[in-house]
DNA sequence: GGGGTTACTGACAAAAATGTCAATAACGGA
DNA sequence: TCCGTTATTGACATTTTTGTCAGTAACCCC
C-alpha cells in the first residue's frame, strides 16, 4: 500500500538534514498536488513515512515546517532563476532564454502556487530575497544587454507577475474554454516576446 | 469591541435570506483580509456576529459555508464582468474600458485571490459557467466589433490569465522591488492595449 | 563488542475545530 | 392578545489535529 516502506521493517535513520529534507519534500508533494490546507502533521508525515513525532522532533511544530518550506521553495526558485546564463550577445535570444525559464519554473515547478499560497496566507515578508535578486539580474544580465536598470526591473516586473498568472490560473482557463492548456502561454510569451523590442528602447 | 453588537442586545432576527447573505459577506471578508485558511467556523460567526450554531443551522457545515462562498463570489464576478456594456462603435475604447472592468474585479475585488483559492483547493470545477460566460462575450461584445469568435477567445484567455497575475501578485511584487504597487498592472494593460490591435487583425 | 549519542517511535495527553440538541425568543398571522 | 413557526443560542458532545514523553534502536567511536 505505502509506496516506500511497510511496518515491521528496520527503522531508517538519517542524518538531520537528510531527514528535514525528507519531510520538506513529502509537504512539496503534498502542497503541489493538493493544496497548502493538507499541509497537516499526520498527512505530512504519513507521505514522508515516518511518525508524526520525528517530524516535531525534527521542526518542533507543523507551522514550522510550512515555514521552513517556503524558505526552502523560495531558495530554489531563486537558485533556479539564477542558473541561467546569458551571453551577452543575441539580445533577443537572451530574453527568450530567461523567460522561458521563468515560465517554466513558474508553471510546472509549483512556484506559481508558492506565490499564491504565500500571497493567501500573507506570509509575503519572506521574499524579502526577491529584491535582491531582481536588482541583480537587472544590472548584471541585462545590462549586458545594454538594458537601462530600472526598465529592466520594468521588464522582471512584468514578466514574472504574468508568469504568474499563466502558472497559476492559464492551464485551467484554458481548459474550461475548450482550449488546450499551453495557449495562454503560447499567448503571454508571445505578446511579451514582441514587446521587449519596445520595452529595451527606452520608450 | 465588535464592530456590530455587544452581549445582551436582544436578538436580530433575520430572514433565511438575510442571514445567509450576512454570514457569507463575514466569510469574504476573513477570506480577503486573511485567507481561506481563516475561514473557521468560529471566525466567521464571530466576525458576522452570531452564534456558531447559526452558522451550521443556515449551512449545514463550515465545508458548506466555503462552498456556498464560491459560488456566490464567482456569481459575482460573472454579473460584473456581464454589466459592462459596450457601444458598438468605437472598437479601440471598447476593448479598453472592458480590459479596464477586468483588472479592476480581479485586484480590488478579490477575484484574483478567488480564483487562487479554488486553484489551490483544487475546485476549479464550480467555474463551468466561465466558459459560457467567455463564449457570450466573445460573441455579444466582441463580435459586434468585428473580431472572429476564436480570436476574441484567445483575447479573453489571455486578459484573464494575465488579470489573475497582476491582481494577485502585482501589488506585493511591485512593492518588493521599490515600485508603486500599481506598476505590474500599469505595464501589463499598456502591452495588452498595444497588442490587442495585432491580435485583432488575424495574425 | 561495548557504550554513548540521538534519530525514531507508539501511546498518550492537550488543544482546537466541528457539530448536536434542547431551550429561548422574535415575528407574523389568527 | 395569543399562538405557531422557526431563527437563534449556550451548553455540551464528538471529531480532528497537534503536541508530549519515555522508551527503543540505529550509528559512530573507542
Amino acid at each position: 500500500m505505502s509506496i516506500t516502506e511497510n511496518k515491521n521493517s528496520p527503522r531508517i535513520r538519517r542524518t538531520p538534514e537528510e531527514s528535514r529534507a525528507n519531510i520538506l519534500s513529502a509537504a512539496e508533494d503534498l502542497l503541489v498536488e493538493q493544496g497548502p490546507q493538507s499541509l497537516r502533521l499526520a498527512d505530512v508525515a504519513k507521505r514522508a513515512g515516518v511518525a508524526n513525532a520525528t517530524v516535531l522532533h525534527h521542526f518542533g511544530s507543523i507551522d514550522a515546517v510550512q515555514q521552513a518550506l517556503m524558505e526552502r521553495m523560495i531558495a530554489d526558485l531563486v537558485e533556479n532563476i539564477l542558473s541561467v546564463e546569458i551571453p551577452a550577445d543575441a539580445p533577443l535570444e537572451v530574453r527568450t532564454a530567461g523567460l522561458k525559464t521563468l515560465f517554466d519554473a513558474f508553471e510546472t515547478r509549483g512556484a506559481a502556487r508558492l506565490a499564491a499560497w504565500l500571497e493567501l496566507t500573507d506570509e509575503t515578508s519572506r521574499l524579502t530575497v526577491v529584491r535582491e535578486v531582481v536588482q541583480e539580474v537587472a544590472q548584471k544580465k541585462m545590462g549586458n544587454a545594454g538594458v537601462p536598470a530600472d526598465v529592466a526591473e520594468d521588464i522582471i516586473l512584468l514578466s514574472v507577475t504574468l508568469a504568474v498568472g499563466v502558472g497559476l490560473f492559464g492551464p485551467t482557463l484554458g481548459r474550461l474554454i475548450g482550449k488546450p492548456p499551453e495557449r495562454a502561454r503560447e499567448l503571454t510569451l508571445q505578446m511579451l516576446m514582441a514587446n521587449l523590442e519596445r520595452l529595451s528602447s527606452d520608450r
